[in-house]
DNA sequence: AGCGGCGCTTGACAGTGTCAAGTAGAAATC
DNA sequence: GATTTCTACTTGACACTGTCAAGCGCCGCT
């Protein structure tokens, strides 16, 4: 009885997910994927050319949970502001929840997004959502909306990047929680937003 | 002849930043380090007890750098909300100027700071600049100083990650010179900032 | 029955960080 | 001044990595 095609490949994948999840980003190698799959560590290679295939994989594999999150979280929500901070929310939650992941979708030196057209499509997919929201919110208070885009994405990557390097801990203050904090950032961004241009 | 003391230490951590401004955070090894010094691969390791140390040096300098030129940046600006738009700038700038050195001084997983006393105290040097400013702007406000600090670093820090991963290529529209939209936002996080609380 | 090819394994190579041991030469001790 | 000590460095080795190159066994086809 001989596997069936492409059996291997979904192994492997898990076997990445499981890794990165388990040791981090940098512990992430293709042989230890390989150990893990039960296979040699040439097996990988006869389904993906190379490490960043296999990671682009994985990448794509993330901006569609990012994407279905993002959606899950507007779900019921009709004013723009609080779509636009639910999405933000989700997003900050998603990185936390999945940090090596995270990182390994937003890092060029691992996977360059332009060579991969799945992750690529993957990525516009999540980008979409925000794309909307971002629109709606700009029709609302009359600013660019491109700029609304850029200044929210740029306000929850920031917080979810330093948040996931630990960078943030003498920003809270003595003994504040992380995820109030968030909240914190993510409502005043909202209020700020709420000012017609 | 011998050479003075301490004085391979200062040409291995001027190799180090020559090694990753010209071949990125990647392309840093103990062992290309030590060939561009002109010394053994274990040489390093009579002045740095191992890798991570090397880095915190690194990452050292680079808090300095970014805590000049913030500071150069508020020369002469004296409206609040004008200095903390100038800060950000800088900052921007900076990652944008030093892409590999950046990244090294904001990943956790090359130099954990709390291990390293030095990058530490230059991390928290160049953060005062933005504490002290963001007070500022939080006095005149209204808002909270925390809330105000950790969304305006957010905000830059999230602009210059996505600068610098390449990611915003899509996000800035057709045509847009990337340090246009650098601008956009801050000066749009400037006039959301100016609306009292 | 024989054969081609697919899926996987085994082996090798250059590269890495770092441990361990050796060495040349200046300084210190007698 | 000869000998020892110590310090800055070198040489060698090990386990690990990603990836190139063959080899091997089993399946379906003719």
């Amino acid at each position: 009885m001989r596997a069936a095609p492409e059996n291997l490949r979904r192994t492997i994948l898990d076997a990445s997910l499981g890794l990165i999840a388990a040791e981090g980003l940098e512990g992430f190698s293709m042989r230890e994927v390989a150990r893990r799959a039960g296979v040699s560590h040439q097996a990988p290679y006869h389904h993906f050319p190379d490490r960043e295939t296999i990671m682009a994989a994985i990448v794509a594999e993330g901006f569609q949970r990012l994407r279905d999150n993002s959606l899950a979280a507007l779900e019921g929500v009709e004013d723009p502001f609080e779509r636009l901070s639910a999405i933000g929310r989700a997003y900050v939650k998603f990185a936390l929840n999945n940090p090596a992941h995270f990182k390994l979708m937003f890092r060029s030196e691992h996977v360059r997004e332009d060579r991969h057209d799945e992750a690529k499509a993957c990525a516009l997919g999540a980008f979409d959502v925000l794309v909307m929201v971002a629109g709606e919110v700009a029709a609302r208070n009359g600013h660019h909306d491109r700029t609304v885009l850029l200044t929210a994405w740029s306000t929850v990557h920031g917080l979810a990047t330093l948040l996931l390097e630990g960078k943030l801990e003498k920003a809270i203050g003595a003994g504040g929680a992380s995820d109030a904090a968030v909240d914190r950032v993510i409502a005043m961004l909202e209020r700020l937003l709420r000012a017609d241009a």
